[in-house]
RNA sequence: GGGGAGAUAGCGAAGUGGUCAAACGCGGCAGACUGUAAAUCUGUUCUUUCGGGUUCCAUGGUUCAAAUCCAUGUCUCCCCA
C-alpha cells in the first residue's frame, strides 16, 4: 500500500509520517523538491536524524546543490522504490504536488526534440510560435518559462490523468488559514534564530553557481540580503510572504489535482490526530 | 501661540469640476500547471435579486454635474516660537 502524505509548508507533514512509517514499518520516500538536495536543512525544515527516528528515508539529500534534477528523474526514482517495496508498504511525504502526480499518475515526459533560440524573442512572439506548433495551446502568452518549455520539448499527446498503482491513499493535513499563516511566519523567524544565514553563506561559497539556492524560497531571499540588495527585515518578511504563497499554491494543487482526503491537524494534542490518520489507514485496508 | 501640508477602498498611493465605483502597487481570495514546480503564470478584490445601490474625514453650501470648488468642524504631520 501507497501511503501519501501532504499539505501545506509547515503543518507537520513529517513529524505525522514518522509516526505513521513506525506504525506500519514502512519507509518514507521524500516528495519535496528542495530536500532532495544536500545542505539545504534549515530552510527546507528537513527532518533531522534525531527525527527520522531510525526510519529509512529515500530522496533525501541525495544531490549536491549543483546538480540538475527534475520530475522526471523523481519520477523515475520514486517508481524504482515503488517496485522495490510492491508487497509492502511506503510513504510519502512532501509538498511538491507535481513530483508526487508524476510519480503516481501516467504523467508522461518527453525528450528534448528542437533547440529554439528564444532569447532575442518576445514574450509575444514566443506565443506566436507556440501557437503555429500548436493551434490548440493554452499557455498563456506571460509565461515565458513554460512557452520556451513547450517550444523546445516534443508535442505530447496530453492523455486524461489517472493513478497507475492500486492502494493508494492520501492524507492532506490542514488547519484554518489563519492559524496555518501563523506556523508560517514562526517557523521562519525559528529557521533565522536556528541560523539559516550561515547556512546559505556556506553552501553560497561551496556551490555559487546551485540553481535551488537561486529558487527556493528561503534561500534565495538570503542570497539577495548576503547581497545587500535587501534588509534582513525585508528578507524575512519576503521569506513569509512567498511561503504564505506557495502553500495556497499547494492548496490548488492537492484540492484540485488529487484525491485527497484531508484531516484538520489538532495542535493542541497531536496525537489526536494521529489517531484519526491511522483510524482511517485502517478502515481503507479492509 | 504663529506658519505650512494633508485626510481617497484592507494598506500604500494616483486623481484636483463631467469619460470616476475611482489608475497603479501591496496584501487578501480564487485558479492554471504533463521536464528546473519552494518554479512560472492567470483571474478577482465597496455592494447587489446584476436593473441598480451606497462611496473618496464630517456637516453645510456653490453647480445641470463635486473625490475634485467654498465654509465650518474634527484629526494627523512638518516648520517657527
Amino acid at each position: 500500500m501507497i501511503i501519501a502524505i501532504v499539505g501545506p509548508t509547515g503543518v507537520g507533514k513529517t513529524k505525522m509520517s514518522i509516526e505513521i512509517a513506525k506504525w506500519l514499518n514502512a519507509p518514507i520516500i521524500n516528495c519535496d523538491a528542495v530536500q532532495i538536495y544536500k545542505g539545504l536543512n534549515i530552510g527546507s525544515a528537513k527532518v533531522t536524524d534525531e527525527e527520522k527516528e531510525n526510519i529509512k528515508h529515500y530522496l533525501i539529500d541525495i544531490k549536491k546543490p549543483d546538480e540538475n534534477y527534475t520530475v522526471k528523474d523523481y519520477q523515475e526514482d520514486a517508481r524504482k522504490i515503488i517496485k522495490k517495496y510492491e508487497n509492502s508498504n511506503i510513504i510519502f511525504c512532501g509538498g511538491t504536488g507535481l513530483y508526487l502526480s508524476a510519480a503516481l499518475m501516467n504523467y508522461k515526459f518527453y525528450e528534448d526534440e528542437n533547440n529554439v533560440h528564444c532569447d532575442n524573442l518576445t514574450n509575444e512572439e514566443l506565443y506566436e510560435l507556440a501557437l503555429k506548433k500548436d493551434k490548440s495551446m493554452t499557455i498563456n502568452k506571460n509565461n515565458r518559462v513554460r512557452l520556451i518549455r513547450f517550444l523546445n520539448k516534443k508535442i505530447i499527446e496530453k492523455e486524461e490523468l489517472k493513478n497507475i498503482y492500486d492502494n493508494v491513499i492520501i492524507i492532506g493535513l490542514t488547519t484554518n488559514r489563519n492559524n496555518l499563516y501563523k506556523i508560517i511566519n514562526d517557523r521562519v523567524d525559528k529557521m533565522f534564530n536556528d541560523g539559516l544565514v550561515a547556512e546559505v553563506k556556506e553552501l553560497n561559497k561551496n556551490y555559487p553557481n546551485s540553481r535551488v539556492l537561486k529558487t527556493a524560497i528561503g534561500y534565495k531571499e538570503v542570497l539577495e540580503y548576503i547581497n545587500k540588495t535587501i534588509t534582513l527585515d525585508e528578507c524575512i518578511d519576503k521569506i513569509k510572504k512567498a511561503s504564505r504563497h506557495y502553500a495556497k499554491r499547494q492548496y490548488t494543487w492537492f484540492n484540485n489535482k488529487m484525491k485527497v482526503t484531508w484531516f484538520e491537524v489538532d495542535y493542541e494534542n497531536f496525537n489526536n490526530t494521529i489517531k484519526e490518520v491511522k483510524e482511517y489507514i485502517s478502515n481503507c485496508k479492509k
